[in-house]
DNA sequence: GTCTATAGATTGATAGAC
DNA sequence: GTCTATCAATCTATAGAC
């Protein structure tokens, strides 16, 4: 039979978005540790034994969520930057894209916070590792794009276009966390006119 | 009889004070929610029991850590500031004293990351809001600073003082984690050029 | 103010049925 | 692959002696 092992199959692949969608929501309001697997399993509207059927432990499952929300968010990145026409533009997209919208509950960059600061404890070497290679190729296409503006003549950098793009998405995380702190602190143009800054605006 | 209570207070504030130490260090190591109150009770000499004589909860010490650790951070930041002679010298010093020596354990700055992203989980209303208050004072100062670097013509910021504090600070927070990810990936030269351009070097 | 002892709740993970 | 049931460990916090 061939039928019910596709469903079963449909109904796992389900399941495992379900899970991944519900540990991004639980982990941005209670952190990764106090993220409970029964929590997260049952916002699934699954239990927890599925969830370790699926990633094998909570370490497993955010392991996964760190490498589907890096991709998420690059991705993102990397869509505002060509839609726009102008550098201000372009910036301004970049940061509300992330920040500004909390109705929605653009999660993302937030997850991306606590999993930083988790896969950067000691003892959690392998995972930083890991993280540490997806920054690299994440930088070196966002790099790219970074090159492509200043071949444009918007920009004029001052240091090595992979690096810039690593001091970008630092700098985003830490407006991210002062935005947070007093909702509305960050004005875009503020923003705007800082990421122009680092980027050397011609 | 005065003596014994003097000597009941000495050891009153030497136990606090160990409590606190070794909160930060247990914090650095597996963040706020990894971090038992044993294990920390046990690192300073003491238990659990004169932790919460102490500071009533868990939540009470990672308040008083947090506002010791802010006036730490914000007057290291100051003397450093003032101690060196150009704008080069003076971001360097900013950028050395926080992120490069791990040997020595400057936990201060990690220990703020994590509780400033403890404080903006939501049901932390109270805390981010005292933290948010603590956070507008210190860049007052450290704005004061600027203001400083401005009138001797190092600088020509394009947003008010306070705003600018509060864009390095932040962006030092991000440095740290991209230069904890990839310990050396982020180089001093290419820290004090974004930090400069951001303030808006002459 | 600090200790010992312990309560009471919650945690991550496993075993076995289906 | 998923569920039910459950274990052992760990957690925060409290009570009472000193």
């Amino acid at each position: 039979m061939v039928a019910p092992t596709r469903a079963r199959q449909a109904r796992s692949i389900e399941t495992r978005a379900r899970l991944l969608a519900a540990a991004r929501a639980v982990i941005a309001e209670a952190g990764i540790e106090g993220a409970a697997v029964d929590a997260i399993a049952e916002r699934a509207g699954r239990t927890s034994g599925s969830l370790y059927g699926q990633f094998g432990s909570k370490a497993g499952l955010v392991v996964a969520l760190l490498d589907e929300s890096l991709d998420v968010v690059a991705e993102r990145m990397l869509v505002d930057i060509e839609a726009a026409t102008d550098l201000d533009g372009r910036l301004a997209a970049l940061w509300r894209n992330f920040v500004a919208p909390p109705p929605t509950a653009q999660d993302w960059l937030r997850v991306e916070h606590e999993v930083w600061l988790w896969a950067t404890r000691p003892g959690n070497d392998e995972v930083r590792a890991r993280l540490a290679e997806r920054y690299r190729a994440r930088f070196a296409a966002l790099g790219e794009a970074l090159a492509g503006w200043a071949a444009e003549g918007l920009i004029d950098p001052a240091a090595p276009v992979d690096r810039l793009a690593a001091l970008v998405v630092s700098t985003l995380l830490g407006l991210e966390m002062a935005d947070r702190l007093e909702p509305g602190g960050m004005d875009e143009p503020t923003v705007v006119a800082a990421l122009a800054a680092l980027l050397g605006r011609r």
